[in-house]
DNA sequence: CGGTTTCATGTAACCGGTTACAGATAAATC
DNA sequence: GATTTATCTGTAACCGGTTACATGAAACCG
């Protein structure tokens, strides 16, 4: 591995001006630069990470917290895949990398390995359960940006997706589609997604002059089954919904199930309207009518939040990103049974 | 933050002392380093991961190649989610970090991200399509595990499943249902698991005895489309089969819902068993008998394989690993048509 | 033309660890 | 009690960069 001190002794010039060349190119002549960058080039030369991060104390590095476990280690992050690679993308080409911090440790393990490697800052993926050593990380002053996870801190802030507004534009469409008695599947209303998508399905109803019923808000866990139980409580009512917006599409398909098992048709009977698009949710038949995110969009607002952070230090958080959502239509929120 | 010189001062030692206390704590008597930890915990001291990987040139991180693209920016990892928490966790707890690395930049980035962060080893996912850039990585020296894909290189191997052997359990299950006439959509033949899943099929029917007919291996891509376009070949044979072994999930549901649509019974018809166990495989209805594989495990062979060729730097590669599936029987493949 | 600026470059200290080697002390051996 | 050996600790060089400050040359100026 070819040093520093190798390429400037080969070039003929000191270690600062290799330095510069790579830092701050501007400041070095251009024939200079040129012959370095030359020589670079031939000796396969790539500046140390590790010596630049301890000289400089920026790792141009983040890391990802990504806990799973609150909610059980069954908890699954509806588009991780997609997540990830835009966070990756829109790091790398800012030149940052993701590093992995593992779960588990003692409760401040993020913070110390914040320390540790030096981290430019975190971002936070989990199920949006409030965890006090991510607060306190957060507050710890290190740029940190969760996803759908509402944070405090001076250099902390979040991205979610517009969850009330993707819940009220599901609840208009089954309006529109001729449905007066919707209810809805919540989330846990400790879940940042599950309370907004509750507060859109909420606002939604009041401005289409439709009354709100206590009983037409379940609230179930996000899951399959949950979505399942909830439906089967919906359809004891006396008085049955003609449509359901659930905040999660597996519990939007657990409601399907529950609706097809109770003999009814969907959408003729029930209409069903999900949240997240799943990639099941075209799978299943009849394809689920949801709310889609915009999973590219993610990673790249979490990485423009944090980079600002980042390149202006004593700039406080930027505010809240809140992606756009596009409404899917698909076949469970058909027209209803004639008649 | 607590410098090493700070805790030596501080403990009336020297920096060579505290040194060993965290990396040969057996070198220093037990009284000093008890002294030495106490003073740690309480200046909250952390060892500099930088300064000791320019020390040691050992990172204690492995490099994530994590490359989407080559079967197009839409291949996904059937269980990414399960892989990353078993890399990390198993990677974590004997003290490693992952770092995801960026794809694009040059060919050879991967290679020097691996040289500018000293780090230990690399994992490689993909779709299975060989790639000179990690090809020639893996041929560096650096130790290299890949998911799924063969690869050479004296201290390079890969972990994949009993693709043969799952294939075989499908085609024997749907055998012991009665089938006989047992076609297969196969993979990409290129891919590892496409190629091992159709020697799979094909030794499953030696086996039993039945013959092999060309006709009935048809070449799908892994995704729902193609699984759907296979199957219409099937179903337009003269003598149609009564079974249909998919190499993966996707085309699986395709061939299902082809079949559905060409008016056929799934499984009084014709059954169907797929490959992969992704999510939507017990959502849909009927639900998929699919063969299993065994989603922790993969993370922790890959973290284990890397760390003992980390561990002796001259040992070569350890052999590939290859984790047992198991065939989950659902309603796909119920018995047939009763006459 | 002397004095001031500007610009490119070099010198050397520093970032925070590890570790080879030497030195000191205590234990073991004869 | 002297010598050897084992055990613990300290000194200082080193890992590969960055950067404050100094230096010297060229450009500019009246």
């Amino acid at each position: 591995m070819a040093t520093i001190r190798d390429l400037a002794r080969r070039c003929g010039v000191s270690v600062a001006t290799v330095s510069r060349v790579f830092n701050n190119p501007d400041a070095v002549t251009r024939e200079t630069r040129e012959a370095v960058l030359r020589a670079a080039a031939l000796l396969g030369y790539t500046p140390s990470a590790p010596a630049r991060t301890l000289a400089t104390k920026r790792s141009r590095m983040v890391g990802l917290a990504w806990d799973t476990g609150h909610r059980g280690p069954g908890w699954r992050h509806p588009f991780l895949q997609e997540l990830l690679v835009g966070l990756k993308t829109a790091l790398s080409e800012r030149g940052y990398h993701l590093l992995m911090l593992a779960t588990g440790e003692d409760a401040d393990g993020h913070l110390r390995a914040v320390r540790r490697h030096s981290l430019d800052g975190v971002v936070f993926i989990d199920d949006g359960t409030a965890d006090p050593a991510l607060t306190r990380l957060a507050e710890s002053g290190v740029p940190c940006v969760s996803l759908d996870r509402p944070v405090t801190g001076r250099r902390a802030t979040y991205v979610t997706s517009d969850n009330a507004g993707g819940a009220g534009a599901a609840v208009r469409h089954l309006y529109e589609r001729g449905r007066r008695r919707i209810a809805t599947i919540a989330g846990p209303g400790r879940t940042h997604p599950g309370a907004e998508r509750l507060a859109g399905y909420r606002a939604a109803l009041a401005a289409l002059g439709l009354p709100l019923r206590d009983e037409y808000v379940v609230e179930g866990d996000f899951y399959l089954g949950g979505g399942h139980a909830a439906m089967r409580r919906l359809l004891a009512l006396d008085e049955c919904p003609d449509a359901v917006f659930a905040a999660g599409d597996e519990m939007a398909v657990g409601a399907v199930r529950a609706a097809l098992e109770a003999g009814l048709d969907v959408p003729g009977d029930v209409a069903v309207a999900g949240f997240d698009d799943i990639e099941p949710a075209s799978l299943v038949r009849p394809a689920l009518t949801t709310v889609a995110q915009d999973r590219a969009g993610f990673g790249a607002a979490v990485a423009a939040a944090l980079i600002s952070m980042i390149d202006d230090p004593d700039a406080a958080a930027p505010p809240p990103t809140v992606l756009p959502v596009r409404l899917v239509v698909r076949e469970t929120s058909g027209p209803p049974r004639a008649g």
